[in-house]
DNA sequence: GTGGTCTAGACCACT
DNA sequence: GTGGTCTAGACCACT
């Protein structure tokens, strides 16, 4: 079983919530180092998409240095060390927030405000 | 003269970067009620851009209820007072917090990390 | 017209060739900053291939930093140096190399032995 | 004891790692005419792979004429001179190189500059 | 059985 | 017309 849900109204690509959700998951420590990912055609018709779709996710993920694949035995979660995940966790993250916080002062917002309405969110 | 800048690299559809700058724009009250926006065929060849790219920017404007059109005559920044204004930001602010910060939960971060990140970045 | 060939003997993926190829023009300079790549449906009629497998290639070509593509406009040279060039070409040839170099001194070759080699077909 | 590394996340099919290095061992004479290899099922073990993946490589051993079978004896070191040896080695560098350096050439890259990275590696 | 490559073809947003 | 995403389905090498 994958724990990944899919929404088709969100916009966002299926690829792209499969590797932010499973990115999540390996970065956080819900998988661990040499856990396997299910067989791509697997993951497909458990999620219900094409095999392509699955594939492509794959793929980024292994772009990302968090999987790797072996043809004949299929993928697993990278080898990365607790360093290695933190580091991979703040690139994910500070790439995120250098576009969100641009966007954020674009609209004049003030570093009060905005942590304001953080901290309104995460309560 | 238009103040926009447009990116071709960044991924982000270009009547969306439009639509960003000028919100901001009135959002921050460097235009102000009533100011005219630039006829569609001169801000396309100023920006060197389609014209139907820039009349869509200008159609979502309108939906958003920042400017609004007059037949013959041009686009208008729309006659908001203070508190509209207040209110459309908080509005854009709000929705865009709401992704943007489901995020950062996903990928675990904490309360601290994100205000220490945004703080860094405000410096 | 699109300078490439495509060999279905080789047993190299045809959009790796593909890659390899235009990689080689863009660095060698034969391919200028904002000159457009043909249409990806173009390619693949003169190619004779499918436009996904044109498509891959487009994506590694962007992904290695040497294209761009606009979504409703086309895929277009990157505006690189020549510093910018040189360093794309060492990066490739590096990792090439530290592969191939790998493996010579797993035969055993002597320094000699190689160049000699290298000499004789370059001659 | 088999002395060979796998790696698995290099991309190189198995079979070809283990081809490569006992070639290699044969080439470099670290292994001897008549010595025996180990068993295919010794070797799986150890190597922590499948009897199929060993057989391929056996296989290729000795369709390369480096090594022979003897049906329930085993496989064993090709008995070949010096002269034999230094040919096969010939062969499978000068197939590589031809590759390597028509790609090289493909960059652009003069004879100076490949020298100095060889240089650069092997010292 | 597993992932890797390739194909034909559809629909979409953007220009 | 352009690239971006998604689909069903085929064949391959590797395990």
């Amino acid at each position: 079983m994958i724990d990944i849900v899919i929404s088709n109204t969100s916009g966002i690509p299926i690829y792209q919530q499969i590797l932010d959700q499973i990115s999540a998951q390996i970065i956080k420590g819900e998988m661990h180092p040499g856990d396997s990912l299910p067989a791509i055609r697997t993951a497909a018709k458990e999620l219900r998409i094409s095999v392509i779709t699955v594939k492509k996710a794959w793929e980024e993920l292994e772009r990302a240095g968090l999987i790797y694949s072996m043809v004949g035995k299929g993928c697993f979660v990278a080898e990365l060390s607790g360093g290695d995940l933190s580091e991979k966790r703040n690139e994910l993250f500070g790439r995120r927030m250098d576009k969100d916080f641009a966007y954020y002062k674009e609209l004049g917002l003030s570093l009060e405000e905005i942590i304001k309405a953080i901290e309104a969110r995460y309560r």
